[in-house]
Order: structure tokens, then C-alpha cells, then sequence
DNA sequence: ACGGGGATCGGCT
DNA sequence: GCCGATCCCCGTA
């Protein structure tokens, strides 16, 4: 019942620019009393240890950020403007780095996760605060361990996307004002669920 | 198609 | 007090 292969700590024990291009294909497994909501990962953000700005976490530990400096393999969830945003922790405990999951492609419950939009979105999980109340992601779940296979987890999945490496394309991270210039984005082309914002270096679809 | 603005909240200075 | 790793709506075209 936990979808196939639930990624372990090795997975997310290294540095975020590789975990945040590993993740690309894996899907993201959400259970609540509801029901399962799941969607591939086809967009991603790293956030850097050091010389990030952008990182919440690059001048100290916080009450909100602190979920980065523990173990690899926890999810760091924090709100900004009404919403909440989904990251993975990586690299080794005391090393505060992590990757922001953008956006999927539902695979599983993509009707309650209009349910829970309040209305029809023929794209329910395009952007980072979208997807998290897609699939009823909140600050509950900052530090939750998704090693686990329970309530939050990440699979293998048997790659339900096919992609090479050359159809992964590479941008500057979106809506950050620090560091706008590290390329830090990660997507995969032409993959209709990645957002869809005009952006320094997206190409059209 | 694109850009501006407002909503409204927790975390930090 | 201020300011976002956002989203959606509503202008203009």
C-alpha cells in the first residue's frame, strides 16, 4: 500500500542539486482519512548550505527553519502568503540544505484535490503552494519523517514518466529576490504540469 | 498574452 | 512593523 519503493535516507543524504534532478519521475504519495492523492514530480527547486541567500536558512537556525538542520529525508513545510510550500531536507543532519517540490503531475485523486482548491483547475498541482493544498500539506507536517511510507512519502515509482537527461531543463529559481541568478531549477520539458509562469529562461509550450 | 496589485499571515529585525 | 521560495483576479491588447 506504500506504491511501490519508498526512497530512503541514502536517497536524500547528498547534495540538493543532485537530489533535486533524482527527484524528477519519483511521485509524491500523500494519505490522509480522505483518501490518496499522488503525482510525479516533474519540477523542483535546490536550495544551497552555502553562498544561498535565498536559503531560509543562511543566517541560522530558526523556529521555522530548524526541520533543514535535522536529519536528510524530513520534510521542511513553511507558509508564505496564505500558503504553504513542501520541501525535502538533505544532506547530512547540521547541513541546511533542501529541495522545494513546484509542481506534479497527478497520478492518483486528482478530483480531491479539486475538492480541496474549491473549484474546477484542470492543473491542480502547478506551483508549490497549489500543490500543497492539493493534497492537504500543511505546517502539521514540518519534520515529518518520509522515510516512513506513511501520510507522506516518496517513491520509485517504476518511472510512470520516460525522460533522458537531456530533457531536463535547467533556469534560475522562480520568485526568489537573493541569489536570482544561480540556476537552481529544475524541470522536465515539455511537461504540461510545470508551471506555467513567465520565467527568465522557460521556454514556450 | 502579460503585467500589476491585493490578499492576509508567520517569522524575523 | 515589514516582508516574503505565492496565487488569483482583473485590467489592457
Amino acid at each position: 500500500m506504500s506504491w511501490g519503493k519508498v526512497l530512503q535516507r541514502e536517497f536524500y543524504n547528498r547534495d540538493p542539486i543532485t537530489v533535486a534532478k533524482e527527484l524528477l519521475g519519483k511521485v509524491l504519495v500523500r494519505e490522509t482519512p480522505e483518501g490518496v492523492t499522488a503525482g510525479v514530480v516533474v519540477e523542483t527547486e535546490a536550495y544551497l548550505a552555502q553562498g544561498d541567500p535565498a536559503n531560509h536558512a543562511f543566517r541560522g537556525m530558526t523556529s521555522r527553519n530548524k526541520s533543514m538542520f535535522g536529519p536528510p529525508g524530513h520534510a521542511y513545510v513553511y507558509r508564505i502568503h496564505q500558503v504553504c510550500c513542501l520541501n525535502v531536507v538533505t544532506e547530512p543532519e547540521g547541513v541546511p540544505s533542501a529541495v522545494l517540490i513546484r509542481a506534479l503531475m497527478p497520478i492518483e485523486g486528482i478530483e480531491m484535490m479539486r475538492e480541496r482548491l474549491g473549484r474546477f483547475d484542470s492543473l491542480p498541482t502547478t506551483g508549490p503552494g497549489k500543490l500543497c493544498k492539493a493534497m492537504a500539506i500543511d505546517l502539521s507536517l514540518d519534520g515529518w519523517d518520509l522515510t516512513l511510507g506513511e501520510q507522506l512519502w516518496v517513491v520509485e515509482g517504476n518511472e510512470p514518466v520516460e525522460f533522458a537527461e537531456s530533457d531536463i531543463a535547467v533556469t534560475t529559481r522562480i520568485g526568489v529576490t537573493a541569489a536570482k541568478d544561480l540556476p537552481l531549477r529544475f524541470f522536465l520539458k515539455r511537461q504540461p504540469f510545470v508551471n506555467f509562469v513567465s520565467h527568465r529562461g522557460d521556454r514556450r509550450r
